[in-house]
DNA sequence: TTAATTGCAAACACTTTGCACGCTA
DNA sequence: TAGCGTGCAAAGTGTTTGCAATTAA
């Protein structure tokens, strides 16, 4: 994702383009999984040395009410993760040793839901499943 | 659970048996559904005014070690929730009105996981699905 | 120009820990 | 009685906030 778009992305949502907020972005975007608050700080630090944690802590704040990263609320560990939101539907498969979170598109869930609503009489709007386990590289150092 | 059960229960665990963790089992065996290790020291401190938050703490975690309480990492708070471990799989379904938590057994994801496992190389050793909606009350009232 | 944003440090909320005393096995 | 468990206060984390200086529109 370029300059461009991200300046773009920061207008069509009116929030103020200023150059940490872009650098920030640009960090999120380039995330290869969810990623605490911590590490996109020292990420955008090497672009912009000056970058503080709590302005990361506000940009995150903005870019998460307005849709544009999702707050994953659920991590394995302390610290809360975030991404950018692509809007797809997703699941996540945590690494319980070395806390590597895969994101899972697809969702297995929906005739459950269903027949979950027939029973219960529920009207389900919403759901959250967290995997966990050993990931491939994890599963070889400990064995 | 009663008094006896209990102590049982820690001396089965090669836990010593003091009378804050008994009470401190007592409670987390008597929750409805899991919760905070702050309100399980409110509801202990009914029981044994002199109890502190960090033998709360310090008992649940041995608690949880020792398998005999569940300590959810997946809250949608910044808290951790804790409750018994009946070792029965469950999920949660939630009235975002209401607040009541519907437990629900038997699960959809067995088929799911031997899929995701051989997908990604991970070895699975749990998930946490929190369903949320509205019940059928407070559908009809927000109707 | 001027209101929003920033960096800094201090405050916060939840959890953990060091220590001297007390209690269980 | 030996050593683990306790209460207390202090320290640790991760996150949020107040404030004066700076910057984007």
């Amino acid at each position: 994702m370029n300059k461009k778009n991200l300046a773009d992305i920061l207008s069509e949502n009116k929030i103020k383009s200023t150059k940490q907020r872009r650098v920030i972005l640009s960090v999120i975007s380039e995330l290869k999984y969810p990623d605490t608050a911590e590490h996109i700080y020292l990420l955008a630090k090497k672009e912009d040395d000056s970058i503080s944690l709590s302005t990361v802590y506000r940009a995150l704040e903005i870019f998460t009410e307005k849709g544009i990263v999702n707050k994953n609320e659920f991590s394995l560990s302390d610290k809360k993760m975030y991404e950018i939101n692509t809007k797809v539907h997703k699941h996540y498969l945590t690494c319980n040793s070395c806390k590597k979170i895969l994101t899972v598109e697809g969702c297995p869930l929906e005739e459950y839901e269903k027949k979950l609503s027939l029973q219960t009489g529920f009207e389900i709007t919403e759901h959250h499943l967290n995997l966990s386990g050993y990931c491939p590289k994890c599963r070889l150092e400990n064995s």
